[in-house]
DNA sequence: CACCCGGAAGATCG
DNA sequence: CCGATCTTCCGGGT
């Protein structure tokens, strides 16, 4: 039995957080014989909303919201809020900011603004699917449909239960080609406050700390106005909040449970990954509700799924966690990176060190089984190139050593990740591997934080919508 | 020198 | 046994 007492690389929060991954989740991680079950995070508990409560916050009245405060207190075990200081509709409480949020209620501002974006997220979301399962038409869209066709760059615009309902749909309406998302005005247009969607998806860089350790060092300078939006002190137990009993029965009277049940028939529990893949780790990282993994690794748009990897060395030393190589290092990490290269997951940033842009967003990569029908699929890199705002010099950088952009690239494109031996022009002799802990179990992490609902909210972006190409979930169905 | 790239082969898992 | 997904190592480029 093998327990962590790796000395991770620590970051200014982290005299709150010692490790990466706080106790409780280290246990979850490396379970052992008496580890208690997974706690279940905020994710379940939005499905357990009370009853009466309008799925749509911005639609709430004054005694709504103080019945959702109230829900909040008992179901995170927030301090009593002053009720004082929430004197307004679900509309206005919509419009509070994180800092708002903090500064009413201390230590519950984090859980309190996550709550409410999923919620205003959701009703966004669900206000617009339609009622039947129909695959939304190119003229919805405002790209062509066409797969072929370039189409616009991962805007990372897609909530979960959209992009599973479409899913859905396009299962069950066998429809051949990409989907076209429309955008989703309410939640820019009402639910987000001054700044708009980018208040609770920007990244919240934590300003440069010298006291990490095994840091690279890289100084998250171009972020400073994201530094205001970093999440307010607050306690690990507020920040993860401790999960109250589960209350099925009453959940599925909640309105909120009944669309998500419509539009998650199997409950997505074979999110095939669980934090397991490397993607996949990015992105509960990255999105983790109270930021706290900042200072290894945060959005720099999120909408366009552009990140920094803040602290290279501890990222790979979390991840060598999570995969239980501990010898893991940036270079092995980022080697690992480069094979979503080909497969259209992910992208380099050029020019921009240690900067990576996911080219699908995780819902999408979610509902592939096989990643390698990634490859068969129309690259977005091009369009990604188009949209993602560059300097001049790069993008020409880019064109001159463009790998994959071509309209021909699949064609000489491996068909998978594992690279057939074709040219075996230098074999080398194996020095001595690495010391891998053995794993009494691999699949610990598939009860983290990945595959619940608050992460499945969390790692899907809204702002804007882009095109989706769906061929591969048709691949797959 | 650090980063980045991608080939090659091994490891692990389902 | 096989494919997927890394992990490990490395030579080379910037």
């Amino acid at each position: 039995m093998k327990v962590v007492s790796l000395q991770l690389p620590s970051g200014p929060s982290m005299e709150r957080l010692p490790l990466p991954f706080s106790p409780t989740e280290l246990l979850w991680r490396y379970p052992l014989p008496w580890a208690p079950p997974p706690l279940s995070p905020l994710g379940d508990a939005k499905a357990q909303l009370p009853a009466g409560l309008p799925p749509e916050p911005r639609l709430w009245t004054r005694e709504d919201v103080a019945v959702f405060l109230k829900w909040c207190e008992r179901e995170f075990d927030l301090p009593n809020f002053d009720m004082d200081l929430f004197q307004m509709n679900g509309k206005a409480l919509c419009l509070l900011t994180k800092t708002d949020l903090g500064e009413r209620c201390p230590g519950a501002g984090d859980v309190l603004h996550n709550v409410l974006q999923m919620l205003v997220r959701d009703a966004a979301i669900l206000g617009r699917v339609p009622s039947s399962p129909v695959t939304p038409t190119a003229r919805n869209a405002p790209y062509p449909p066409s797969p072929h066709s370039h189409p616009p760059t991962p805007t990372w615009a897609v909530a979960d239960s959209f992009h599973h309902f479409h899913s859905a749909a396009a299962a069950a309406a066998a429809q051949p080609n990409s989907v076209t998302l429309s955008p989703a005005p309410s939640v820019d247009s009402s639910g987000s406050p001054q700044r708009g969607e980018t208040i609770s998806y920007a990244p919240s860089y934590a300003p440069p700390v010298p006291t990490q350790t095994g840091s690279s060092g890289s100084n998250p300078s171009d972020s400073d106005e994201d530094a205001k939006f970093a999440p307010p002190p607050h306690s690990p137990k507020d920040a993860l909040p401790s999960p109250a009993p589960q209350n099925h029965a009453a959940a599925q009277h909640s309105h909120f449970r009944t669309q998500h049940r419509e539009f998650f028939p199997n409950d997505m529990p074979e999110s095939n990954t669980n934090g397991r893949l490397l993607w996949d780790f990015l992105q509960q990282l990255l999105n983790d509700p109270t930021q706290r993994y900042t200072n290894y690794i945060a959005w720099k748009n999120r909408d366009t799924g552009v990140f920094k990897i803040v602290d290279p060395a501890g990222l790979a030393k979390l991840w060598g966690i999570q995969k239980n190589h501990l010898s893991m290092n940036y270079d092995k990490m980022s080697r690992a990176l480069r094979y979503y290269y080909r497969v259209n997951i992910l992208r380099k940033v050029q020019g921009e060190r240690h900067c990576y842009q996911f080219l699908r967003n995780p819902t999408e990569l979610k509902n592939i089984k096989n990643i390698s029908l990634l490859r068969q699929q129309m690259s977005p890199t091009r369009v990604a190139q188009q949209q993602q705002p560059q300097p001049q010099s790069v993008v020409k950088a880019e064109m001159k050593e463009e790998r994959c952009d071509d309209d021909h690239v699949e064609e000489d494109m491996p068909t998978d990740l594992s690279m057939s031996a074709t040219e075996p022009w230098r074999k080398r002799p194996r020095s001595d591997p690495a010391p891998v802990i053995p794993s009494h179990d691999k699949h610990y992490i598939s009860t983290l934080i990945g595959d619940n609902m608050m992460m499945k909210q969390e790692s899907d972006y809204s702002s804007e919508y882009y095109a989706l190409n769906l061929k591969s979930e048709k691949c797959e169905q």
